[in-house]
RNA sequence: UGCGGGGUAGAGCAGCUUGGUAGCUCGUCAGGUUCAUAACCUGAAGGUCGUAGGUUCAAAUCCUGCCCCCGCAACCA
C-alpha cells in the first residue's frame, strides 16, 4: 500500500488502518504466541520498598504490552514463610499467620496502587500451594534426588546464617560480629551436584538467561562450586511441613509459587494451557543463583520443562548511595505515588533504568523526567492538538486520503515504534521501548511545528488536524501499557472507544488491548465528537515544582 | 584472590558482535515561533572515546599489558 520512494504517496485512510490493524494483531511477528510473565513472590519481612514497585510495574508493562496481541498469563505473590517470618511476628506479639496477614495485604496494595495487574497472585500460606509444594517435594523424593544426612557448621541465631571457619573468629563472625555455635542439623539434601554438568550443557549455549553477561555469571557460580542443597531446615517451625523435624526449606516453598499459579490459572480454561516453558522470569540480580541453578535443577530432577525466560534486572540506588535502612534513605513507594501519580512513577522507573543495569532514583530525576517528557512533551502535544480541534471543529475530522510525504512520515513513525517495540521487548529491553515512545511523541511535535496548521489553508489545516489525531491514537495505544491512566484518559478525550463499557470499571482496570477490536474497526469511520468532559479537565501532566 | 561488569562532551547513557564522517537525553548559549502547559521548534559551543603498546590503508570498535570504579562469592527487587 506504501509506494516507493519517488512515487507519489496516496492512500486510503482505509488501507492504511487495515495495516496498522495487520501489526497489532501480530500477523506480522507472532512467533511466540503464550507468555506466562512472573514477578517474584515478595518476601514480607518488611515494606515495600521501590524495587518491589519497580519489578511489578516492569512486569505489567510486559504482560500488557503482549496483551495488545498475543496471549498473556501475569503472576506475582508473597512469601511468607521462614525463620525472618517467624521472628518479625514475635517481635510484635503476633501469631505468624496475623502478621503475614497484615504484611501481604501491602503488597496487594501496592500492586493495586501502581496499576499492575495480575491474573493470579499466589501466597505460600494458601492451601493449594502448600499442597503443591508437597507434590513436588514427592516428585523430588521419587525421583531419588532427596536424601536425609546431617548438616552442621558454626550458625548464628542472629543473622540467620552458617559461616565456614574462614569467616569466624573467636566465636564471632568476622562480618557481622554476631555470636556463633556449632550446630547440627538432621535435615534434608537435594542432590544439585549432580545436575552440574547438565546445568553447564544447557547454559553453555542457551538464550535462557538475560542479560547475557548474567549467563556468564551462571556459568560461573556453577563452575565454582556446586554442592548439594540443604532443602529442609529444623531449627524453626514456620514453613510447610515434612515431618516433625523439618520444615521445607525457603527456596523451594517460593519457587514452587510458579506452579501454583499456573494451576490457578488453567483452571479457569480449558484448553490451550500455560506451562513452566512459557514462563519469562522477571527476577532481581539479587536471586539469580535460585531461578538460575536451583529451580532448573528442580525441575530437571522432576522431569518439567524449564522457563523459556529468566531476567535479571539491576538495583536501585538512592542519589547514588545503596538503599538501606541504616542510612535511611529507602524510598517509599506509597508516598512516591500519592505525590507524583501512579503513572508517573511507572513511567520514570522505566526510563530511568537501562533494564539489566543499576538505576539511581532522585527527586530532581523524577521530577525533571515528569516535566520534561510528560508535561512538556505529551502532555503538551495533546493539548496543542485537542485545543486547536476543538475550537477549529468540536470534533475529530475525519481522515479519507493520505496523499502528503510529511503526513504519510509522521504516521510511519509511529508505525516504526510499535514494531521497533515487539523487537525490543522480546529482549525484555523496557527502557529502549519507552525511548522509541517517547522519540515518536518529540516527533509529532516537530510534524506539528514543521507543517504549522495555524497558518495553512482550511483544507490543509484540517488534514493536519486529523493526522495529529491520529497520532495521538497511536499514541494512547502504544502508550497503554506503560501508563494505563493516563493513555485511556486521552482515549476518552478523543472518544473513540465505547464510552459507556469504558464508564464501568476504574481506569486503571481498562485494558485497551480488550477494546482493541472496537477500537481498531472504529479507524475506519470516524468523525468522533470530542469529549468536553475530559477536554476541559486538568491538564493531563501537571509541571512540578523544582525539587 | 576467584568470577562478572564498567571507564565515551558539564551530567546520565548509546555505539563495540559485522573496524571506515563520534550519537542520544538533559544542562549551557543564541535564534525562531505562539496552536499549546513560561510550552514547542531550529542552530551553536563542548569529546586526543581510562592508560601504554600492537594488528590494519583505517580502531571508541579487534589483540596484549597496566591503572581506577562497581557488583557477585551472603535467603535484601
Amino acid at each position: 500500500m506504501v509506494q516507493k520512494r519517488g512515487d507519489v504517496i496516496k492512500t486510503s485512510y482505509r488501507n492504511y488502518a487495515a495495516n496498522f490493524e495487520k501489526l497489532l494483531s501480530g500477523k506480522i511477528k507472532n512467533s511466540v504466541k503464550k507468555r506466562f510473565i512472573t514477578t517474584p513472590i515478595y518476601y514480607v519481612n518488611g515494606n515495600p520498598h521501590i524495587g518491589h514497585l519497580y519489578t511489578s510495574v516492569a512486569c505489567d508493562v510486559l504482560s500488557r504490552f503482549y496483551k495488545l496481541f498475543s496471549k498473556v498469563a501475569f503472576s506475582s505473590g508473597t512469601d511468607e514463610h521462614g525463620q525472618k517470618v517467624e521472628r518479625e511476628a514475635l517481635k510484635r506479639n503476633l501469631e505468624p499467620q496475623k502478621y503475614v496477614d497484615e504484611m501481604q495485604s501491602k503488597f496487594l496494595d501496592l500492586l493495586d496502587r501502581s496499576n499492575v495487574k495480575v491474573d493470579c497472585f499466589v501466597r505460600t500460606t494458601s492451601k493449594d500451594h502448600k499442597e503443591n509444594v508437597l507434590k513436588f517435594w514427592n516428585k523430588l523424593v521419587d525421583s531419588g534426588n532427596i536424601y536425609k544426612g546431617s548438616y552442621s557448621g558454626w550458625y548464628s541465631t542472629v543473622d540467620e546464617s552458617y559461616y565456614s571457619e574462614s569467616e569466624i573468629k573467636d566465636g564471632k563472625s568476622i562480618e557481622t560480629g554476631s555470636d556463633v555455635e556449632w550446630l547440627e542439623e538432621e535435615v534434608y539434601f537435594f542432590k544439585l551436584s549432580e545436575w552440574k554438568e547438565k546445568l553447564l550443557e544447557i547454559y553453555s549455549d542457551s538464550n535462557m538467561i538475560f542479560p547475557e553477561e548474567r549467563r556468564k555469571e551462571v556459568l560461573g557460580m556453577i563452575n565454582s562450586d556446586l554442592p548439594d542443597l540443604c532443602v529442609s531446615r529444623s531449627n524453626f517451625s514456620w514453613g510447610i511441613k515434612l515431618d516433625d523435624q523439618n520444615v521445607v526449606y525457603v527456596w523451594v516453598d517460593a519457587l514452587v509459587n510458579y506452579i501454583t499459579a499456573l494451576d490457578r490459572i488453567n483452571s479457569k480454561q480449558d484448553t490451550d494451557c500455560f506451562s513452566i516453558e512459557n514462563a519469562i522470569h522477571i527476577i532481581g540480580k539479587d536471586i539469580l543463583k535460585f531461578h538460575a541453578i536451583y529451580w532448573p535443577a528442580m525441575l530437571l530432577a522432576c522431569k518439567v520443562p524449564l522457563p523459556s525466560k529468566i531476567y535479571a534486572h539491576g538495583w536501585w540506588t538512592v542519589d547514588g548511595q545503596k538503599m538501606s535502612k541504616s542510612l535511611g534513605n529507602v524510598v517509599d513507594p506509597f508516598d512516591l505515588m500519592s505525590k507524583y501519580g501512579a503513572d508517573e512513577v511507572r513511567y520514570f522507573l522505566l526510563k530511568e533504568m537501562n533494564f539489566g543495569n543499576d538505576g539511581d532514583f532522585s527527586y530532581k530525576k523524577l521530577e525533571d523526567r515528569i516535566n520534561l517528557d510528560l508535561a512538556n512533551s505529551i502532555g503538551n502535544l495533546v493539548q496543542r492538538i485537542l485545543k486547536f480541534t476543538e475550537k477549529e471543529y468540536g470534533r475529530v475530522p475525519k481522515l479519507d486520503f493520505i496523499d502528503d510525504d510529511k503526513d504519510m512520515a509522521i504516521l510511519q513513525e509511529w508505525d516504526k515504534a510499535l514494531i521497533k517495540s515487539i523487537e525490543f521487548m522480546d529482549n525484555q529491553s523496557l527502557h529502549s521501548y519507552l525511548d522509541s515512545f517517547i522519540s515518536a511523541v518529540f516527533e509529532t511535535n516537530k510534524y506539528l511545528e514543521d507543517q504549522s496548521p495555524w497558518k495553512k489553508s482550511a483544507d490543509r489545516k484540517r488534514k493536519i488536524l486529523s493526522v495529529g489525531c491520529e497520532c495521538l491514537k497511536r499514541m494512547s495505544i502504544l502508550g497503554a501499557p506503560i501508563m494505563p491512566e493516563k493513555m485511556i484518559e486521552i482515549v476518552k478525550a478523543i472518544n473513540i472507544m465505547d464510552h459507556e463499557e469504558l464508564e464501568e470499571q476504574p481506569v486503571s482496570d481498562i485494558d485497551i488491548s480488550s477494546h482493541l477490536n472496537s477500537y481498531v474497526s472504529n479507524l475506519n469511520n470516524w468523525t468522533f465528537p470530542l469529549n468536553e468532559n475530559y477536554l476541559n479537565k486538568d491538564k493531563i501532566f501537571p509541571i512540578f515544582s523544582k525539587h
